[in-house]
DNA sequence: TATATGATTGCCT
DNA sequence: GGCAATCATATAG
């Protein structure tokens, strides 16, 4: 099976993002093959207030100035952005459109088909198999994709994901593409950038932000549900 | 230089 | 369903 080339991710976040759902993820570990169709995803695209240092990298006239950690969504296309939020989960974000370009694939969640025995010894938390990485840190854990801090920057950060040790295999197109407000973003919190698979299993628990925000405007009005 | 906060998870009640 | 853990980065002063 041959994986996805850098090309397929030379596209608008937007193209990519629902495009990716069925495709596989796959991580060779010392321990073995892990891998998992992917179910759900989120777009981040140039112009977008949730992207990683819009501010510093698009300035106040417009014009584009990377800077920092985000300099490297304006990478070549098909390239990893490993980030980590809250100091312990890793997030993995595929980079795309032309380099000189922002913009990035959340992956959020995956319905594991390889290396299960090995993904249970890595989530020891998870209860179930559809617990396994129906996230996006846990993924990434699943996957043997944890770092120890502090490890500041992943080892597998821009990384070319048409090769191993990490890669994408072309799927089955999943029967249905649902969307929604992205989850957990404060920021362009009205845009439908978040894809996955109505009613699969796997697709995580978080809620959409929107509705996040609407549900908390309401409890200010005393309003019950 | 100082402080606020997040593309989350898991354990607690 | 609420909340703590604990650090890099962004933003303000």
């Amino acid at each position: 099976m041959s994986p996805l080339p850098v090309s397929f991710f030379d596209r608008s976040p937007l193209d990519v993002a629902p495009d990716l759902l069925g495709a596989v993820l796959v991580h060779e570990t010392p321990a073995g093959r892990a891998a998992g169709r992917i179910v759900e995803t989120e777009a981040y695209t140039d112009d977008d207030p949730a992207m990683h240092g819009w501010q510093a990298a698009f300035g106040l006239d417009g014009r584009v100035v990377p800077a920092g950690r985000a300099a490297d969504l304006f990478g070549p296309p098909g390239t990893t952005y490993l980030y980590k939020v809250y100091y312990r989960s890793w997030l993995l974000n595929v980079v795309c459109l032309p380099e000189g370009q922002a913009g990035a694939v959340l992956v959020r969640a995956l319905e594991p088909t390889d290396g299960l025995e090995a993904m249970r010894e890595r989530r020891p938390a998870a209860r179930s198999e559809r617990e396994l990485a129906n996230g996006p840190g846990k993924l990434t854990e699943a996957l043997g994709l944890w770092i120890a801090p502090p490890a500041a920057r992943h080892p597998l950060h821009g990384h070319r994901v048409d090769a191993p040790p990490l890669w994408f295999e072309p799927g089955e197109p999943p029967p249905a593409v649902a969307t929604s407000s992205r989850i957990g973003v404060s920021r362009g919190a009205d845009r439908a950038y978040r894809f996955f698979v109505p009613g699969h299993p796997c697709v995580s628990p978080g809620e959409p932000s929107d509705q996040r925000l609407a549900r908390r405007s309401a409890s200010q009005f005393g309003s019950r549900p």
